[in-house]
DNA sequence: GGTAGAACCTACCAAAAGGTAAGTGCGAGG
DNA sequence: CCTCGCACTTACCTTTTGGTAGGTTCTACC
């Protein structure tokens, strides 16, 4: 199998990036080292299960670093590593092209799925 | 919710290309206008069903056309819209960094999920 | 003493996504 | 006539993912 050799790398990139709230993540870690705490408010809604599940899996991938404070109660933040900032950066312009098409994205999105009962 | 405006604009992207295939296809359509069964072929073990559903969301999303020959036996072919293309742009750069990381997360991603009885 | 908050873990559940297998209509090839 | 391949569709099942609800350890606060 995989006899064409590389395919086009997305697929490397989205096994890393590939959660429902790991772009966010990524996305509040840029201002530097955050505490588990704060990352769960600053992107809301997410359940402290799946936040650390993910927060673990990036760990794990060596994007992120935990750095435990060894105190109690207990103080831990997560930062980027070099090697996330890299992704981080191989980010920005998907990102920007969500934004750009944000509302055409979205309306599309919405009309697909929506009122079939429309024009008659 | 979503009191903080915009986010990255990611959640905007994956939700275009969020499915296990879909870069994949995106990628080999670059090559121009390819029939259904040559893509099928072309990105291998992925099955009609889950194709064509996946062909028919970026369809759904302006991203492809579909052209159909009106022919019998039929003749179907899909390639990228201008507005594919601009995501195919911004894809670049995640590709890339897929590829030139490759090794390294195929290997974290090993030595994570596999064997606890490492270098005992 | 009771409560709150830190950073987790555990069991259990529901939804979504993907995969398998079969069937459709039809013409070309054996 | 039987089979194959085209571009699908449909029903069903498994895996993955996310979510809920509870518990834990310990300190600070009232």
């Amino acid at each position: 199998m995989d006899g064409q050799k590389t395919q086009c790398g997305l697929d490397v990139s989205l096994s890393v990036i590939g959660g429902k709230w790991k772009p966010l993540v990524l996305y509040h870690l840029r201002d530097g080292p955050t505490r588990f705490s704060e990352i769960k408010r600053r992107v809301g809604g997410i359940s402290e299960k799946v936040l650390i599940q993910q927060l673990r899996e990036l760990v794990a991938m060596n994007v992120l670093v935990r750095h435990d404070h060894q105190q109690v109660p207990p103080v831990v933040d997560y930062a980027l590593t070099p090697f996330g900032e890299t992704l981080v950066q191989a980010l920005v312009p998907l990102c920007e092209w969500g934004n750009q098409n944000r509302a055409q994205v979205a309306g599309t999105l919405q009309r697909s799925s929506k009122v079939a009962g429309g024009p008659s």
